[in-house]
RNA sequence: GGGCCGCUAGCUCAGUUGGCAGAGCAUCUGACUUUUAAUCAGAGGGUCGGGGGUUCAAUCCCCCCGCGGCUCACCA
């Protein structure tokens, strides 16, 4: 397929052409020696002649001197380009120059009678010539951004775009980046073992989510892409890496919103000789690193709110907090009012499944009041096949969620590894599964068999945790390239 | 999957109670040797998301479809 034709790409192949008719490589293999634009600016006035390189993003031409701003991702600077001061060809090339394209000058650094520091050019090499426009966005004396190009549908599929000149953009994936090594320096330097586990997976488990299926040609076998690593990772402390974790992406093949990526990148750690009670400490201290490396410690700002990231959070537990919001004691109803309760409050129709209903009031009468940051502690048992029940009430488990701003960041608990009641459990719940009807992962439960030590386990969802430290609202603004349907 | 909203020039957006389609930026031509949303003079640029219907006439009204946004549902 040939490059598509209008009026822009054409004027800009023509002087594609011209340049290459000049003798010109208009797409060099090599940068002359350079300074970041930025150390540039830092420099200040000198006679001393340096070079720097970068995409031309706005041209003044006022006859025969003209000024071009150049930017890296370092920063803005402008160049003073007089035909005196310029070879015949470069003042020739010049013409020949759009907004987009990548040059590399040099000249001596002063500053203009308006104040701009500015590179008097007496080189100008083309290193790439822009074919396709980018969209011009300028911005006024008083700061004001004009034309800026914010239809969502453009950006996540030109995230070059979006990159180059949505600064917001640009910073929030560089803090991604920062607060996901963050996140890996703090768990290193504390003995955890980074491990890989995998993707394709003939028995998925570890959630309960719909898989993406795909298909080993060689085996002529199903498999899955995973929903989560929580199994395998077990494995690994039944095996003695007592602390261990993963950073990886699950797929899971469910709806999209603002909260939910198919594939999204999940932390998960597993640490023996603790419990929950060791994961909140984890939590919160993986909040920290994250939060400072995003340089929003201790206090970061989402959708209007102020939230104070200092530990401890709060723990809030389950059943109380349920009857204290809803004013009932809803955990003594029978299963029918329940399921007319939450009938009544539009949360869905003939739902007759006990933990779901739990699960659906106390979304709807709690998690919108967890703004600051909280842990849900001490869930019923039925809703946490793989977590371990606390000895005073069995009824309960050890397991708490993460919340801040109303928005689930994870879920823990004090790990299952009693290997008859976790077999039990996995096997009842197989035999209900719409998806893999009694399938229970052997391996896993071998594992549990050959004993794996008191154990805490936390999952994150590094995406949200994202959202929240950059204030993104929706998933897809830290993720680069999130998934569209195919464009038309 | 449901509801609501949107889709007009390369970009950001007006607009037409149904009657030859508009602006700013960008592009092209010209002027200009310190400008910075440069300025001035001129020019070009559109399947008004796609298809069907109603009508003398549809970008506008109706139906279907596509893509997107918000939201509800689903989602350990």
């Amino acid at each position: 397929m040939a490059i598509e034709e209008n009026e822009f790409i054409d004027n800009r192949l023509e002087k594609l052409a011209g340049i290459r008719e000049m003798g010109i490589a208009p797409y060099p293999a090599r940068t002359p020696d350079r300074l970041p634009v930025e150390a540039l600016r830092s420099t200040g006035e000198t006679e001393e002649v340096l070079c720097t390189s970068g995409r031309i993003m706005a041209k003044r031409k006022h006859g025969k001197t003209v000024f071009c701003d150049i930017t890296d991702p370092t920063g803005r600077i402008q160049l003073f380009i007089n035909k005196k001061n310029l070879d015949e060809a470069g003042w020739e090339l010049l013409g020949k120059l759009d907004l987009g394209d990548i040059v590399w000058v040099s000249g001596a650094l002063f500053v203009t009678r308006t104040g701009e520091l500015s590179v008097r050019v007496g080189t100008l090499l083309l290193l790439a010539k822009a074919v396709r426009p980018m969209p011009v966005v300028k911005t006024d004396a008083d700061g004001e951004v004009h034309d800026a190009v914010s239809d969502p549908d453009f950006i996540y599929r030109h995230r070059c775009i979006d990159l180059v000149l949505n600064e917001t953009s640009k910073n929030r994936f560089i803090a991604r980046s920062r607060i996901v090594s963050a996140i890996r320096n703090y768990l290193d330097s504390d003995d955890f073992l980074e491990v890989e586990t995998p993707v394709l997976q003939q028995i998925y488990g570890g959630a309960a989510a719909d898989p993406f299926v795909s298909h080993y040609n060689s085996l002529d076998e199903e498999c899955y892409l995973r929903i989560a690593t929580e199994l395998y990772l077990k494995r690994l402390v039944s095996g003695g890496i007592h602390r261990v974790y993963e950073i990886g992406k699950d797929f899971r093949n469910e709806g999209i919103d603002r909260t939910h990526s198919p594939e999204f990148t999940q932390l998960e750690i597993y640490e023996a000789w603790t419990d929950y009670n060791g994961m909140m400490k984890r939590f919160e201290e993986i909040v920290e690193a994250g939060a400072k490396a995003a340089g929003v410690w201790p206090v970061v700002e989402f959708g209007g709110h102020e939230v104070d990231l200092t530990p401890p959070f709060k723990r809030v537990p389950f059943v109380p907090t349920l009857h204290e919001k809803s004013g009932e004691e809803l955990f003594e109803w029978d299963t029918e009012r329940l399921s007319a309760l939450v009938k009544s409050l539009g949360l869905g129709d003939d739902i007759t499944d006990r933990p779901t209903l739990m699960d659906k009031l106390f979304d709807h009468y709690v998690t919108p009041h967890l703004i600051q940051p909280s842990f849900v502690i001490d869930y019923p048992v039925e809703l946490s096949p793989l977590a371990k029940q606390k000895t005073d009430d069995p009824g309960i488990t050890e397991r708490f969620e993460p919340f801040i701003v109303g928005m689930e960041l994870g879920n823990a608990f004090s790990e299952q590894n009693d290997p008859l009641y976790q077999r039990e459990v996995l096997e009842n719940q197989a035999a209900l599964s719409q998806h893999r009807k009694g399938v229970v992962d052997q391996e896993f439960l071998y594992a549990l068999e050959v004993g794996m030590p008191p154990t805490g386990g936390l999952g994150i969802g590094v995406d949200r945790l994202v959202m929240i430290l950059t204030g993104a609202k929706n998933i897809r603004d830290t993720i680069l390239f999130p998934h569209l349907r195919r464009d038309k």
